[in-house]
DNA sequence: AATGAATGAGCCTTCATTCAT
DNA sequence: TATGAATGAAGGCTCATTCAT
């Protein structure tokens, strides 16, 4: 392979990767449904409606699809840097995390916050999963997964039982999902909840009750 | 009224109605965005894309609006319907409603669940929130408020805090709505948690700590 | 006949009328391709979009034909009675029509004027005439023809030959025609030339050249 | 530059302007509201409401807001022509324009009516301002600015007052659209005037009074 | 005489996608 | 790889008119 080849694979990979970030930052701003194909085309320096896009991408969902792809890939990865702090407590020796599930919650809630914020677009597609296609629905239901476990795991450090933390996660993330996305979308807080209100309460949940639920997951 | 006045009265709020109860089919199988006004008039009798639905409604829109409308009626209905259940115990004796929280809250979640298995439609609205109107958005907003207002009550009956109470409620009605609709929308169970085990987890984490709950939550 | 049936008749004439009149207002506000037939309707009290107008009038042109021609008709009437002052001059002795050219020119301008202020509605209309029937287009020049007689009538009675008395009378309609067209529709003085301007220049135009002009015409 | 890149320029330039060319002409034909977008494509070849004539323009207006500018051009093109013939006597020497107003009046009145004559789809238009969005009215409006201007040019040429020159052309120029469009519109002439006659007058109207025309109008 | 309902034809516009160059 | 052009299918909406009641 020539460096000429690389040179133009480079680029390839450079325009894909550009609408990419493109659609990241549209959707962010206004929405899967209201992104056209054109409106990626121009973001990227392409024509708009002349079809460049279509080099890179069979069809406009592929590239959704490649965007959901690889915010699932950074929710993973959120997953194993949050695993790491768990399992290997003396690292970080004065956050000292892994000890109090309390602390551990609070600081997984504020990890996941911080890191939906960073990703505006994820947040606004959930909004509209309804019109989207099978396939697309099914990408955001891995990175769901993956959100999933990123509660489950420390659960499960904390001594609970893999399908009761499994359990809790679920119920946890959805509760946290629908409230945030109701205050996003109706611009109100539901019954007037505060995010602090909502915050303590949902720590208090997603945590076993202290008697006896290491007994019942001693395994 | 002579029998021609009721006729043509029939007739028209027939077909005003008609259209209504075929948006609530037609979003509840393929969603909003994905119903035209076409296919409206189309599963009322009407010619497709003449515009007879017009007669009817100003706006697509306001088909939906007044869909929307329908239901926050008919979630308010079935709020007070259960309210009414727990301040008046004798009424059905046997029952003896409104004595344990987890009886209760089981039986608010059957009529829940029941409620919303025949009102699949705003579930499939739910979620394209992001692509809807406004005001739309808002009327969503309405019902969820009364959605709210139905676990809030149980609550309160049984002795919670109001404000406590509405913190639970949107947390618990927050964690039942991404559930549902993680299954419907993804086919498939989140982390492969059932609804047994979720139902289980749930009414024990809407319940307020067995010991001293007002006390508890008075600070 | 009963005075029942008078009375229908009574009202039938009524909405007819009122009909014509709702759309002189309309027409004058909005134009004529702006004025729907539901439109009419619900300016009278009928239900609009039901159709009511078609009991009194075919079709929408003909109601738009009936309002030309009552237009016409007071145009005419303006033309007789313009021309009783001239034949008349001693019924209203103090204005002493009929004497001096210039100064009867100046009162038919003057009274022209004030005759379509009133009647806005045509002047709107006469701005659409590219969108209109040739039915329409017909009695809009039958008016045209009366608003022509009333200068040319003038100048006859002031010795201009009829041949050149028709000459000058489209010549000087046609060019404050424009002018006032050109005002209302542009919202702007054609090259700066002002109202005041341009009578005076009209008044010196519309009247033949003082020598011998009345020889020619002496018939 | 290759043979291809110039067809492709060719092609893109093409169609554009041959949607210009056949909106000329469909307007000339029936006016400018009883043009659709459909119209056009059809008449150039496009597959009607496929909506292709949206890659060449934004806007059904923006259609005509390029006619009416490529119209207001050649008004302007028009007018330096006739321009240069008085200020350049000599250039064309048998012809001698400048000279004589009279002669010269006539000479512009025949150029004026000829370049209308190609322009049918303008005096069309002027027919259908009613209807024009505000962008289409100023447009027209600019071009009847130019449309005075030589008429002004002439006149102020022989000696004419800038501001008389301007409101006799203002004066003469809507008398002769009045008149055109009569006939145009109304397929009949007004009082039965004929043409000749019309030109006749007008030359005579449109020249300033024999004696001491400058200081007539210098009041 | 009036009305509710329906209709058909049309309108302007959008957009994902294809294709030749 | 990029682009101009075209296209087909749709979409929401308007309106004069008809018709049964």
């Amino acid at each position: 392979m020539t460096d000429h080849a690389q040179c133009v694979d480079r680029r390839r990979n450079d325009t894909r990767q550009r609408i990419i970030d493109a659609a990241v930052l549209l959707i962010a701003e206004r929405g899967y449904a209201q992104t056209s194909v054109a409106d990626l085309e121009r973001a990227v320096g392409l024509r708009p409606g002349s079809g460049g896009l279509y080099r890179h991408f069979p069809t406009k969902d592929d590239v959704f699809s490649e965007v959901l792809g690889q915010y699932t890939t950074r929710v993973r990865d959120l997953r194993s840097r949050l695993a790491d702090k768990w399992s290997q407590p003396s690292s970080e020796a004065r956050h000292e995390y892994g000890h109090h599930l309390d602390k551990d919650l609070r600081h997984v809630l504020d990890q996941l916050r911080q890191f939906l914020d960073a990703e505006a677009h994820v947040v606004r597609i959930g909004s509209e999963v309804g019109v989207l296609s099978d396939e697309l629905r099914s990408n955001i239901g891995e990175a769901w997964e993956e959100g999933y476990g990123i509660l489950s795991d420390v659960l499960e450090h904390h001594g609970v039982q893999p399908k009761e933390a499994r359990i809790r996660a679920v119920h946890a993330l959805g509760a946290i999902d629908h409230y945030t996305s109701a205050v996003n979308l109706r611009g109100r807080q539901p019954l007037g909840v505060t995010l602090d209100e909502f915050v303590d309460h949902w720590i208090a949940a997603a945590s076993p009750p202290p008697e006896a639920p290491t007994i019942a997951s001693a395994r």
